[in-house]
DNA sequence: CGTTGTTGGACGTTTTTTGTCCCGTAATAC
DNA sequence: GTATTACGGGACAAAAAACGTCCAACAACG
């Protein structure tokens, strides 16, 4: 293997641009579906008919169907591209990545995707499907799974298809929260999930900022309650990772909070905890559902890329808590710079 | 490994051919050690501009160094064409020809360099170097080795180098002979590669077309006869196939013995016998040395390309003697056609 | 000191790639 | 229904790259 790559460096690294560019085209209509050569052209980045050429070119080899509808990916392709992919990361150098972060916070699994989700729609796209592959594999039948809200999230859901290791899982929010967008909202995302896996789910509803009162009367509520301790003995729990101050923005914290958050260092947000840069937490949520001493017993899996994030993530994987981690290039080589694994 | 590969040609299906081209280039130039760009254009019959355009990205990827005396490779160059080796080799399918030829012979090993001895000197060459580097790793200290004459032992003599493996080794003639060019005969081979390997050397003159008389003289004196028995000892014989009415000419045989070799179905020779399509003995020089006896003993490596040869070599296969075969791309298809070994 | 073989520059020619427009058509929205 | 949109693909000129060919400058060698 390792052969190979030296190979296409030294010996033909023209042609292994190709070799990406092809690869990228294939990637890009598999995720997409059925897609035009313009649309597709602008979603690369390439000029028109450069993509032409390699689509013409991916035709003959019957890689890809063309109708009058767009372009979709043969049979053929889909195998091809999932049998490629290790190669293409080790060819890009993610692998290596991948290792470093993996022994430096001594996960279970990181899977960077390549390119940076903050300047291109692709990447994101990419990460949902990433992110949607491991969700189908590491959940086992009957598993409860707690998912957080975002657009990361969003994103996955999205990608989830039905799929029998899901068929008898059970999702729920890992947090209670109504003030963000719906889309965006646990609930939302927990409900899209098992719609489109086949699975089941129950939903949380309940504001955040509860003060201590209401939070007593909430709990009294039996289906409350009862889901609450549901939650709690999750399995795994499914979430994002977003900048302190962005996401306190999307809760609409008050003013005086915010500045609170802001002076103890708040850096990252995960599953409702607020980290500073050491990976401490320094302010959390005051809702229902999962509770940070919760986290460490379960199977936690962040989704999060754009070079953006790199330091908030690099703050949630100092906490600790995290076993498996899909990001992508641009957050990549800013975890890799904010740890100095070189 | 080979599925790699196989992914790979769908993508860039002239992978191959750039590959082998720009290998080739490098591989020649080390075989040569420094050379010109027209020469090297017309021994690896490509136009000197498209030449001229590899040389360029060789040059600019560090594996060419080029002088106003010529271009030769560098120590990353040598590197690469080394650790390439058996992967190049997988990319154009010569392993599997080498796996099927060995295992329908029963033999140790088999290798099989590209090309056609027939058609190009380059191939012969890599013949050459390979033929050498089995030597050497088949070669003991204090080992006594036989070796047989011909155009193709005399490549491989000019390939050898001092080694410390072969330093102790002696290197003596396998049979008598001195009718043929004093270069190919064994006499002359078996000298030149213990002078260039700093081994020791015995010489063996003694004509061919031997009477019983003249024979038993012969074996009067103690030098010879003594040699003679050192060689029946020989722990290794290294010889080439040629085609039996070629070396029977070349012999100088007479025109009645040439009529009745033939008449036998001679068609290939090795170490001074000659056999049929099956493998059978039809025929033997009559001087002193080696007999067929004593080769069973013996690791028997024998070094032979071009695909006028095949049925040669596949005749020789047949008898059974050969432990090692070196031979081409050209000469191992037919081997394969001739056996049936698809 | 000439001869020979070397590289590298130059340049016209050919081939390939690229940019651009437009057309007919099938799907989609309205 | 019809108007609109988005699709692939044909066509063609422009640009670029590859190629064939020749020659000049230069170093090594006899």
């Amino acid at each position: 293997m390792e052969k190979i790559i030296q190979l296409h460096k030294q010996l033909i690294p023209d042609l292994t641009e190709t070799l990406k560019k092809r690869y990228a085209i294939l990637e890009q209509v598999m995720i997409t579906g059925t897609i035009g050569r313009r649309n597709l052209a602008t979603s690369l980045n390439m000029t028109e008919r450069s993509l032409r050429s390699e689509v013409d070119f991916l035709k003959e080899q019957d890689l890809l169907s063309v109708t009058s509808a767009g372009m979709s990916i043969t049979e053929a392709g889909k195998l091809l591209v999932h049998d490629l992919e290790p190669t293409m990361k080790e060819l890009i150098g993610l692998t290596k990545i991948e290792r470093k972060i993996k022994q430096a916070f001594g996960m279970k699994e990181v899977i960077v995707v390549s390119g940076d989700s903050d300047t291109s729609m692709n990447t994101m796209q990419q990460l949902g499907r990433a992110g949607a592959n491991i969700l189908k594999k590491y959940a086992a039948n009957l598993d409860v799974i707690a998912v957080a809200g975002g657009s990361t999230m969003a994103e996955v859901s999205s990608r989830l298809s039905v799929s029998t290791q899901l068929k008898g899982c059970l999702f729920v929010p890992a947090r209670g929260g109504l003030v963000e967008d719906v889309e965006l909202q646990a609930n939302s995302i927990a409900s899209t999930m098992a719609k489109r896996t086949g699975a089941a789910y129950r939903l949380l509803h309940v504001p955040d900022h509860l003060g201590e009162e209401a939070y007593q009367t909430l709990m009294q509520d039996p289906n409350i309650s009862d889901l609450v301790q549901v939650i709690r003995n999750a399995r795994m729990i499914f979430h994002g990772i977003g900048e302190a101050i962005t996401m306190a923005k999307r809760r609409k914290v008050h003013e005086g909070d915010l500045n609170q958050i802001a002076e103890k260092g708040a850096l990252a947000e995960a599953f409702g905890y607020y980290f500073d840069k050491e990976g401490n937490v320094v302010h959390a949520v005051t809702t229902v559902g999962l509770k940070l001493e919760d986290v460490n017993s379960k199977l936690t899996i962040g989704v999060a890329g754009g070079s953006s994030k790199g330091e908030a993530i690099t703050a949630v994987l100092r906490a600790g808590y995290s076993d498996v981690l899909i990001t992508d290039e641009g957050a990549a080589m800013e975890i890799v710079k904010q740890c100095n694994l070189h």
